[in-house]
DNA sequence: GTCGTTGCAAAGCATTTGCAAGACT
DNA sequence: AGTCTTGCAAATGCTTTGCAACGAC
């Protein structure tokens, strides 16, 4: 299996920070780089709950996946619902995010372009980089399809500020 | 007051859902236009709790706020700490944020040609853009000075998630 | 054996909501 | 007068934490 390197990263670094590598915990790893989607704690805590293995408490995901994205093995984003999710950072380097409003699908992308903009921007203002977060709300191209077909002139406002009524003009 | 004309679309706003103006609602907006920084619904609520005037509850505060945001006259944005801020969108159009890990000051910026880019990004993968956040995360400029001069080294992980207990065996 | 860890349940937080009293139009 | 609103407090939903039992090193 080629997790092994990232599995040793991993047992690397609970060694460093004197931690130990508990039943628990490489559970928890394992089901979470298996998985190339995005998760929140509680998805990730039903599947080792559903699936076959060591008893794990909620309290434990959430300990261990702070201490996965500490050491910089996952991800996290707030995609807008009230929770977190997670993604590993595994092969894919750095992406952003496309969010469904509609689905809660999220797709990634990247454009090396807009990264090296961004840098630029911070150093106008003398701002030092460490991570960034760009997350593109919209309609995935199956729900737009849904949409239209439903005849839906524009989302309903309970989708969020997605069709004001109106637009406030200040004067400035 | 150079406030008459959001407030005017404020209350056109209202008028069009069949919503009353009330005190409360009133003075909630005023108090959110009057300032240019970004603030939570925390503080905001402190300020109304502080500051002479009708009494406001927290609830209130909350569902005003959401209607704001609904109603475009509020942008809310999740700076990382547990909690939503907010910022009115009077004069200036759209920004994005640079958001300092360790003062949490927020930046404000903006890139026309980033903006164009992440336009394209979603019509090469099929999806309707509503809108966007882009957070820039690392140190202002205050903070990078600061920083090294206590010669802390390079951005740490631990900075985000106000982990009290650092590595204290982690490489330094 | 020693600490770090776990599980549980309770606690925390920001935010939301049910409901009866109260206030705009 | 009739609704929409408010305030309160309880409820929510996600996440964190105290603590005693437990397990890795």
């Amino acid at each position: 299996m080629r997790q092994t390197a990232i599995r040793n990263a991993f047992e690397a670094f609970l060694k460093r920070r004197a931690l130990k590598l508990t039943t628990q915990r490489r559970r928890i790893f394992d089901r979470a780089f298996e998985t190339h989607e995005h998760f929140s704690a509680e998805r990730l805590y039903r599947w080792l709950v559903d699936e076959p293995g060591t008893r794990v408490s909620r309290a434990t995901v959430y300990r261990t996946l702070g201490l996965l994205v500490e050491g910089e093995f996952m991800h996290s984003l707030d995609a807008g619902r009230g929770e977190l999710v997670y993604e590993h950072t595994a092969g894919h380097q750095h992406h952003d995010h496309m969010v469904c409003l509609s689905c809660g699908k999220i797709e990634e992308f990247v454009d090396p372009m807009i990264e090296e903009l961004q840098l630029a921007a911070c150093v106008r203002k003398g701002f030092e980089l460490v991570d960034h977060d760009l997350r593109l709300l919209g309609y995935c191209k199956a729900c737009r399809r849904t949409r239209s077909a439903m005849g839906t002139p524009a989302a309903d406002e309970t989708a969020r500020a997605a069709t004001p009524e109106e637009a406030p003009s200040a004067g400035e």
